[in-house]
DNA sequence: GTTTGTATACCTACTAGAAGGTAGGTAAAG
DNA sequence: CTTTACCTACCTTCTAGTAGGTATACAAAC
């Protein structure tokens, strides 16, 4: 049983690994059976098809999400280290080259090719960390800690927005540096001091 | 000859339209031949390979958007104005679905499982982007009529970002809108005017 | 405490279809 | 009479997925 887990969870990394890489279709099963060491059949055992792979991939990440958010909310109560602390995370998976890109936001890329069963959840991921960067936005304007023009909802889907494309540049020129070089001043032109 | 033309444009125009919806594995040479109404092997005669065919559209793309901007400085010689219609440009594109994300750009999320030869072309296609927002910053800060902290070019990386990050979540939410929402406050939050 | 049943985790061997690509032919235009 | 643009027919390799077998573990039944 515990054998079972690790397996199905050495498939799921490789998988996550080879999607940040080129997507879904960049990758086949049997790319999955080299790198975990096992055949192309086994990993039919752990998941029957590609789509309940990539579907059961993307459910973890969202809840993973969703618990180091909550983790990091209890940890980080002031919305501007909150946000810090976001972006710094990114900026060391990138540099690290442990998480080059975000998984959902390479899926969401390709959306309309993929299958619905994956695209579900993939909006799913959006919209709880729109939601999340919401809360963190409004709570940070209440505090007066963030000081923005728009709304709460506006700001959150705007840094959003710049995380993602950041990954991108930081992709395109094969500079990781860039990612945290765009994120720090975002971070900080929402600080309601100095200016 | 001009038939010939005509086909191997409606080739890369059906490529074109398939990458965007699913990037480079998102396709085959047998998905062109049927919207097209050609055969498979016809498309080997104007491409030979699946890499000649992308790099082309990739390299015609860089050299439309150059022509583009160069066109677009002549008609909109104010920065601001400028950045405000390269916007608009998108919004307007996203919007009708004539082109609901960068080619380049959904590349650029592939790029380590990309061959070399296309990987090339999108690197070229963003250097190009970041140096000509680059120039347009630089020119709106020495007429006074751009305003930021940052260098021009972090402002540009900053801005191309937002850009990219914000057709990403237009695409996963299904809502065309959200791209507008986030570009007209960016922009407005780089003139010198009012505040 | 063997025996028997059942589930897990993996395997080899296979399938049908799709992938990119080739060989070689035809019809027309210059 | 050569080039262009397309075709049919084919090849090889890869794709996800299946069938059916083996070894192991952990039970309950005798």
């Amino acid at each position: 049983m515990s054998n079972l887990v690790m397996t199905s969870d050495q498939i799921l990394a490789s998988a996550r690994n080879f999607i940040v890489a080129g997507g879904y279709n960049g990758f086949s099963y049997a790319d999955i059976a080299g790198e975990v060491g096992i055949r192309k059949a086994s990993i039919h055992h752990h998941f029957p098809s590609k789509v309940d792979l990539v579907r059961t991939l993307v459910a973890h990440h969202r809840e993973r999400t969703e618990v180091s958010m909550a983790d990091l909310e209890s940890k980080v109560p002031d919305p501007l280290a909150l946000l810090r602390t976001y972006a710094g995370y990114w900026a060391k998976c990138i540099e690290d080259a442990s998480m080059p890109f975000c998984v959902c936001a390479l899926l969401a890329s390709e959306l309309p090719a993929l299958p619905p069963e994956v695209a579900v959840e993939v909006r799913a991921y959006f919209r709880f960390l729109s939601s999340w960067l919401t809360k963190v936005m409004h709570r940070g304007a209440e505090q007066g800690v963030l000081k923005f023009v728009g709304s709460a909802e506006l700001e959150a889907e705007t840094f959003m927005a710049t995380v993602h494309g950041a990954m991108l540049s930081a992709r395109a020129y094969g500079n990781p540096a860039i990612f945290d070089a765009i994120l720090t001043p975002t971070v900080q032109r929402l600080s309601a001091k100095v200016h």
